[in-house]
RNA sequence: GCGCCGCUAGCUCAAUUGGCAGAGCAACUGACUCUUAAUCAGUAGGUUGAAGGUUCGAUUCCUUCGCGGCGCACCA
């Protein structure tokens, strides 16, 4: 088939015709032109341009549809209109071109607004076919639902089904509404490295790559954090990132292994405060997004309108399960998890398993937003120690909403000393198995004593807000290109790719 | 990583207990100057995801592998 183009190609070139020509001068775009449309019958020709999503030959005449980025429009080819020599091209147009065309605005017997075509240039001839879809009185017939195929292939998804990209329109704007937000109220937007000797700011595996010149392993970062709070050190005292974060974990609809991450680092302010920024912000941003503050989402009506409720872990818990997890016996919580079918590390505290069984019995059940606070300190090695309970919890937060996680945030831990004693803690993890533990940052740990202001910071996964703002199912829908296993046989880059 | 399900023409899907791989659309040729899932006549299109096995014979049964979806685990 694609050869069968590539002769069309050279048929085109024969008649004088550039396939592939440099511009065209529209006037307006669909769009434009359907707006007020009756007013401009038998009016000035008008010039749109777009791509070929319909083409009914009939004889001398032929009716087709095209869409640009506003909508579509019917097209209307007259041999006598357009003479002999151009519809010989028309002929020679298939079904995905793009074409540039000046018509006179009419309607048809049956009132279809259509433009009665003049003159009309090949923009670009299509190699390859799109998959032919119909549709009639707003019924779909052999819609192209490979989902699969519409991930890899996301440009046919946004050809054929035009109303995908309102999901990429609602997460520009929520983007768009968090960097507003935070503008308004004075944080700078900083970019800190991707590629890091060390990683660290959070817990998870990390994406290793080689640096050839230095002949040494980088990581790709998993989290913002550490870079901006050395520029709380420097004296940036609100600054803010929007970037690529990166762990090496398992994909699901959830979960994309590069996903965006908001973090901003506020001087002289606690976790208290960055839960009421983030409760206006989230508010604002997804109003902004969604058009609405009550979202539809999985079966529910999220309300991000009403004040978020805010619940500690531990009394969450409690009111759950029964169990007080700061006075009942480790071994006690351990056969509560089992029991519950979760698999406990061997290297797991308390603080890991109160953790694990807010994740079991707590979880799920946060529909609305809430805010879960006061997070064991052992599971927070960045965090200050909670001013009423300093040696057991931290002053920590997280953002729930439909039983996941949204957001992350923490009274930052400005004591050098007892930042170092957190990170040999880690360390102690991580010789126990702990994968996850974060690693000794020497870096880091000298800018902390340095001197960082009591701050706080937070984390805000983008990914899913923007899925909550969208009500889009997985994660997937939202990104347009996710992370998807290269198909058999297609060739990646090779290790050696040093350029 | 584990479990379940799926993979047939460019697209959407068929194929009886294992018995000649088919249809619609798209494509190609022809007819048709207000059609709109245009219509009509004709043509071509396939290593049935890959490899192996059982069988006279495999799209169908078995094994392994690849890719995807869903669920679980890990995590945001």
């Amino acid at each position: 088939m694609i050869e069968i183009r590539r002769q069309k190609v050279a048929r085109l070139r024969e008649l004088g015709v550039n396939p592939y020509p440099y511009s065209f001068r529209r006037t307006m775009n669909t769009a434009g032109l359907l707006d007020g449309f009756d007013a401009r019958i038998d009016g000035d020709p008008v010039a749109v341009a777009g791509r070929l999503m319909a083409i009914r030959p009939m004889g001398k005449a032929v009716f087709a549809h095209l869409q640009d980025e506003g909508g579509r429009i019917q097209l209307y080819f007259k041999k006598d209109e357009i003479g002999e020599a151009a519809f010989a091209i028309l002929e020679l147009l298939d079904l995905g071109d793009i074409v540039g065309v000046v018509g006179v605005p009419m309607r048809t017997r049956t009132g279809e607004a259509t433009l009665s075509v003049r003159s009309f240039q090949l923009l670009c001839k299509t190699l390859r076919p799109l998959p032919s879809v119909k549709e009639k009185d707003g019924q779909t017939f052999d819609a192209w639902e490979d989902v699969e195929a519409r991930y890899r292939r996301r440009y046919v998804d946004l050809i054929l089904h035009p109303e995908r990209r309102r999901v990429f329109e609602a997460r520009a704007r929520l983007i768009t509404g968090l960097r507003r937000y935070l503008d308004e109220r004075g944080f700078l937007e900083v970019e800190t490295p991707v590629l890091q000797a060390i990683y660290g700011g959070a817990m998870a595996r990390p994406f290793t790559t080689h640096h050839n010149a230095l002949d040494m392993r980088l990581f790709l970062r998993i989290a913002e954090e550490l870079p901006l709070k050395k520029l709380l050190v420097g004296g940036f005292e609100r600054v803010y990132e929007i970037g690529r974060v990166f762990r090496n974990e398992g994909m699901d609809r959830n979960h994309n292994p590069e996903f965006t991450m908001l973090e901003f680092y506020w001087a002289y302010a606690d976790y208290r405060d960055a839960m009421d920024l983030v409760e206006d912000m989230v508010r604002a941003a997804v109003t902004a997004a969604a058009g609405s503050n009550v979202v539809e989402y999985n079966g529910h009506a999220i309300d991000l309108g009403a004040p978020f409720a805010r619940r500690s872990m531990v009394e969450l818990i409690q009111e759950h399960t029964g169990v007080d997890v700061l006075t009942a016996p480790v071994d006690g919580l351990r056969a509560l998890l089992i029991k519950g079918g979760v698999t406990v590390a061997k290297f797991a505290e308390r603080g890991h398993m109160i953790e694990a069984l807010f994740d079991l019995a707590v979880c799920p059940k946060l529909v609305q937003p809430t805010f879960v606070t006061d997070h064991p300190l052992a599971i927070s090695p960045l965090a200050k120690g909670h001013r009423d309970r300093p040696t057991e919890l931290a002053e920590r937060f997280e953002l729930f909403i439909d039983g996941r996680e949204f957001g992350n945030s923490f009274s930052e831990l400005n004591d050098p000393i007892d930042q170092r004693r957190r990170f040999e803690d880690q360390a102690r993890l991580r010789e126990a198995g702990d994968d996850e533990a974060q690693v000794l940052d020497e870096d880091f740990l000298e800018a902390i004593e340095t001197g960082m202001p009591p701050a706080a910071g937070v984390g805000i996964g983008i990914d899913r807000l923007a899925m909550l703002a969208s009500g889009a199912p997985s994660i997937r829908d939202v990104l347009l290109f996710p992370h998807m296993r290269p198909e058999e046989g297609r060739a990646t880059s090779d290790e050696s790719g040093d350029a």
